[in-house]
DNA sequence: ATCTATATTTATAATGATTATAAATTAAGA
DNA sequence: TCTTAATTTATAATCATTATAAATATAGAT
């Protein structure tokens, strides 16, 4: 938190209180909230905080490299993940939940390594999993006996 | 091709001349059209075709597992592709194409074993790589020297 | 072949997340 | 404090997709 502020600052960033509000709030996140949720969230406490601004912050910190967007609610809202580091996400049919999907050696996977696959230059990878998270799959099994 | 419409035949699909040439159009392409590329071409044919049953003969192959969606292109345009099976994309930055990435055994890519991870129930699959094709990066090394 | 009920197609409007715009406000530096 | 540039805000525009309802086509029965 304190080092995404630094560096804000070192790439002449002006830390306004909305840019400090989205990015303490996604800092803190657990979860890979949507532009809503970010919004709803810091209008709480800041009445006037306008959704363009959570855009463009967003979109602020997404150039920089602090933040990452999803695009794995097919049609439906991007998310953003306070973790720009590659790895993967499930999103899970029965909850909607977002979860990591993390292969613990990145040489386990093949596309983790970037660099080049089938002579193309990989720049970045979005890996979308579908299907149903282990909680659903408890409470499913549970109900079943 | 001729498979294609004995499946659907079974599974009782009424073959209106708006869904064959939908098919037809997919089954030879050897791209990832968007729906209005499929829309377009097949109006040159068939003057009256409407975008709204692209959608559903579109809506409808993808149901019966004829075809599969790829949203590569994040908030663009869906693009569809004939080979209903599970193998990764790369979208060329440089030029908008979308190359099929197949990691030659399944077994290199833990991603493609489906099944399970992470205690997770994993049934669909879609991985998005961005870079650069092998054509443009040998235009750009060409123009260097 | 004709009729009828059902399914499909078509044109059109509605949706909804995102982006663009321009006026109002705020921040930074002189 | 004053001035200029950057940012925020409210609002409108965009655009792929989905919903709707009337028109048309299909399939099965007569
Ligand atoms: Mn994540
Ligand atoms: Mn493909
Ligand atoms: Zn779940
Ligand atoms: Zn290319």
């Amino acid at each position: 938190m304190k080092d995404i502020i630094a560096r804000l600052k070192e790439n002449g960033v002006t830390l306004t209180p909305q840019r400090m509000a989205v990015t303490e709030f996604l800092s803190r996140s657990r979860n890979h909230p949507t532009v809503d949720e970010i919004h709803r969230n810091i209008q709480r406490r800041y009445p006037t905080m306008s959704v363009a601004t959570v855009y463009s912050t967003l979109k602020l910190l997404k150039e920089l490299g602090e933040i990452q967007e999803l695009s794995i609610r097919k049609r439906g809202k991007a998310c953003f993940d306070p973790n720009p580091g590659l790895h993967h996400h499930l999103l899970c049919r029965k909850c909607g939940k977002i979860l990591d999907i993390d292969f613990n050696h990145p040489s386990n996977c093949p596309i983790m390594a970037k660099e080049s696959i089938d002579g193309c230059k990989v720049e970045e990878v979005q890996a979308y999993l579908y299907g149903i998270c282990p909680e659903c799959l408890k409470k499913e099994s549970d109900k079943k006996g």
